[in-house]
This record gives C-alpha cells, structure tokens and sequence, in this order.
DNA sequence: AGGGCATATGCGTGTCAAGGTATATAAGGA
DNA sequence: TCCTTATATACCTTGACACGCATATGCCCT
C-alpha cells in the first residue's frame, strides 16, 4: 500500500482528485502525462482500491476511495503519540505550514506523553 | 520520503524504534534481520531524517526523529478532509483506533462532499 | 458500417534498489 | 598487543517497476 503512493505520478493523480472525480483524458491533460502512463497508474490504484470508476459513455470517472488513506492513518497513529511529545521545535515548522490549522490543533492536543524509558 | 516507508524492513524498524530507543545489534536480533540489512536500511532512514543516532562505546543508538511523520501526516491533511465525509462504515474502525482522536476531529470538520457531475 | 475519440493493454528496455557475502573500521577487554 | 564485539561499507546479482511506443478494445456519431 506504501508502494502505491511512493510513485508521485500516483501522488499527483491522488491530489488531483481529491477536489472531484475526474476522467483519464482530464489527469492526462491536467498532469501533461502520457495517456497509457495515466492508465497504468490508475489501473494500480484501482487495484489497490485508492480509486474507483464508474463509467460515463466511452470515459471512465475516476474519483477517491477513502479505506487505504485511513490504513495509512491508522499506521501513522502510534508515531503521531510519538512525535506529540516534541512539540517544541516543530511548532515553527507548523507555523510555516499552516497556521489556522496549528493553532486549533494546539489547543486541543496536550502533550501528556510516553516518555522514552530506558 | 514515502519510498522511504514503503519498505516493509524499514518500517519494521520504525515500529521498533516507536517503543524507545535500540540499538543496531537490538534491531537485529528482535527482528531477525542479518546486520548489514538492519546496517544499510538504518542509513537511508538516517540519510532521510527519519532516525538520528548517538555513540554509546561501540553502540550506536538510534531513535525516531519527528518531523518526517509530520510530513506524511500534512500530506495526508487535504485526503482526511475527504474521507470524513464518508464516515458511516468506517466509524466503528477508527472507533477501534484512536477514540480520542477521532472525535475531537469530527466536531470541527464539515462534510463537503464533491457532487457528481453529469 | 465505418471512422474517430477515449481508454486499456502488451512488449521491450533501462534503471534502481534490496539482499547476500565479504570485508573494513572502531572500540573494549584480556 | 591481540582478540572479540559492534557497526558500517563495498561489490555483485537479481528482481521489480516505470516508461515509451505500438496496438487493442470499446463507444459514439454520421
């Protein structure tokens, strides 16, 4: 499942349709790929169940499938205890990202955390 | 970075790393893994920023380092906005996860769905 | 039916990364 | 000093995969 998004055209098509479903020649042109390399990756995809189609007379929509983000979630889950817990330095880099989001963020999280034992 | 945690080797060692901090020889002995393995995937999570590692005598500790996770999980932000708006099934899953986490999150996300087109 | 558009698939090729084995570096203890 | 432990690196081989190009499939329209 890591695999699938290591490949940034994949990331790419994904981001894309994060805003809406989208047909292949629509990422083809968007993305400025090859058209077989977008149905490749998309054919991947499905197969991983990142996305699904439906059809529309001879093009195929694309759009999301929520299951394999939250796997990645749920993976990332345990680190995110972790890194909660060194909430000092990064605060900046927050901050450079997306302030709005950080702050309500910071008001909710309170950093009562596992401490390294050892 | 994402080709960084789609080895299964590597995230292993990420896994193992989560608890506290470990050695290459502990590394190697809990996963079973030949030394230059463990070695080498350490470089590249090293070379990554995803691990730092201090002396100990002949010892070399390693431990996690943030800020990568907090990238994935930036990467992940716009995907999670999505897939909250599918909620339904997938409560009770995230309900096993992360209680907490998931609630606080729901209350301040609204469901912006993208409508189908056509 | 035939032609054009939209998408999928097959094949050959090059690249890159992981594993195995051997060896190098370095610190500790006798 | 010599030996042992701990970790890192070098070299080689192999397999996976992404790409380009060509072609196949399928639907629409006249």
């Amino acid at each position: 499942m890591f695999e699938i998004i290591a490949e940034p055209n994949r990331r790419a098509i994904l981001s894309l349709l994060v805003s809406s479903q989208q047909s292949v020649g629509e990422i083809e042109r968007r993305l400025r790929m090859p058209q077989p390399t977008v149905s490749k990756h998309l054919r991947v995809l499905r197969e991983a169940g990142f996305v699904e189609s439906t059809v529309d007379a001879q093009r195929r929509l694309y759009r999301l499938k929520p299951e394999p983000f939250q796997e990645v979630d749920a993976w990332l889950a345990p680190f995110r205890r972790f890194w909660s817990a060194h909430v000092d330095a990064l605060e900046r880099h927050l901050d450079r990202i997306d302030q709005s989001t950080r702050t309500k963020r910071k008001t909710k999280e309170k950093t009562t955390r596992p401490k390294p034992r050892k």
